[in-house]
DNA sequence: TGCTAGAATTGGTCTGACCAAGAGGATCGC
DNA sequence: GCGATCCTCTTGGTCAGACCAATTCTAGCA
């Protein structure tokens, strides 16, 4: 077997070609994009092959198609899905969006530990604490590590019981967690002496069921996790001096990108 | 204007009669579901168009197609964007669904404000106060007023300058009070003594960049929005014996919530 | 009973065609 | 010179039929 363990269909070339030409900045929002028929010479594919590509781009939210044409339009009106895109069309990860990414995550997640802790059920929150200690195993693997991280998070969203909650964090993180990983620019864990003592003040909370103190600590956990990640990816890319291929989505985030650190305010 | 002002294409029945087909239970997660050739000639329409909408199923995540057949899954894998779908699906809203829509709304909009305090411009920060204020006039029609809150919240997210947040919002907020304000089943607006002293604390916070107090006062509109919806849905449901509707989308949101994964025998 | 080989089915792709509606010019009238 | 109108071309939307590779099903065999 080669490199390629299967082969990407062409419906998947056209959705990831045109997509990382709407992504890149090459079509810009209410450009008319070229004919299905064009696009399917084009790009050496049957035109149902451009046709489902297309709409699948359109569910996602970058571009319209309708009779005359279709346009891309900007990410602003995209959906959520876009981001993981956001990820995979580029080789390497763009501090600024794994910083916004995160902090959604702080913010969603240390709500989503509240209404866990306020409508989940006894075995649910045990569960959670079990996991929560497996968690801070050190001989866990990195990726064992990040799938116990994930169940652990699946637990509590579950336990609160919202779907949309869960779904949010599916989308976000599934993905999200896979790619970083994946791509091994991910620094595996926090650091033992960082994790273990919210860890502890977490376990406390969930076992005396205190929503305000367990959602602090998840965002005090997530946030650190978000410093931890964002440092590292600033000082690989500007080492690497890579944050020319992030230009276009920088543009997207600047003002978030101007932030450096979160400021950890208190609530 | 006749009465059929544009019929939907011959893609979208097939996408609506699936998504309903799954969403309604009459095909259960992993059940296999009939061939493209058999939907095509049951459904009157191309093999193209049923995979057209077979693609489009599958990115919203409800259904599974590989060699051998296509399967139905559970809507807990779902994208984010299956919200809509669910509030389409049936002809009147399912309280249950609309209360846990707001819920993510509340904790994720009031986050969204602590930022937007914390990093938007003095600018940004302003034209929220005005459209704050323009919010509040009571002369406004119950669609505009609804447009006007749309884009209050769209000033209050972009000043956050947070992408993801964006977007979450624009895929929660965007088609649903489109669709409760379409169906006429949403009660237009908070009465004014519940939204004023609210809205001038919302106001003051936003004055004096009050991060903390803002995040507060957003929660609580949004909750107070959240109940005064749900009593609405709830009596109009009980009154009109309409649950029975949601009876299955309540199942799917019970046993979403009980994941049970069989632990893999933990540690 | 258990296993394997062949047949039927299914998704994935391609070719070629037709139609209605919008887009783009060219023409006409003022 | 300039706007409105008409015509043609393009484009998306749909359809029919076909082939291939992989999977699934099934019947026959050991």
């Amino acid at each position: 077997m080669s490199s390629a363990p299967n082969a990407p269909s062409a419906v998947d070339r056209v959705v990831t070609q045109l997509r990382d030409d709407i992504l890149g900045g090459r079509y810009r929002a209410t450009d008319r994009l070229p004919s299905e028929r064009e696009l399917s010479e084009r790009l050496g594919v049957n035109r149902g092959a451009v046709r489902e590509g297309m709409r699948t781009l359109a569910q996602l939210g970058i571009v319209e198609v309708g009779p005359g044409g279709a346009k891309a339009c900007g990410i602003e009106h995209a959906s959520l899905d876009i981001v993981s895109h956001l990820l995979d069309s580029r080789e390497v990860s763009d501090a600024a969006l794994v910083d916004q990414v995160m902090e959604v995550h702080a913010h969603l997640f240390s709500s989503c530990v509240r209404v866990a802790v306020l409508r989940g059920s006894d075995a649910q929150l045990a569960r959670a604490r079990d996991q929560l200690a497996t968690l801070q195993d050190a001989a866990l693997s990195p990726l064992a590590h990040l799938e116990q991280l994930h169940e652990f998070v699946n637990t509590l969203t579950a336990a609160g019981g919202n779907l949309v909650l869960q779904l949010i964090h599916r989308a976000l993180s599934l993905h999200f967690w896979q790619r970083l990983e994946a791509s091994g620019e991910m620094p595996p864990r926090l650091p033992g002496d960082v994790l273990a003592p919210l860890a502890r003040s977490l376990d406390l909370a969930l076992g005396e069921r205190n929503a305000a103190a367990a959602q602090d600590c998840i965002f005090e956990l997530v946030s650190a996790h978000r410093e931890h990640a964002v440092r590292h990816l600033s000082s690989e890319q500007a080492r690497e001096l890579r944050s020319q291929v992030s230009e276009h989505i920088g543009q997207l985030f600047r003002s978030a990108a101007a932030t450096t650190l979160p400021t950890r305010e208190s609530r």
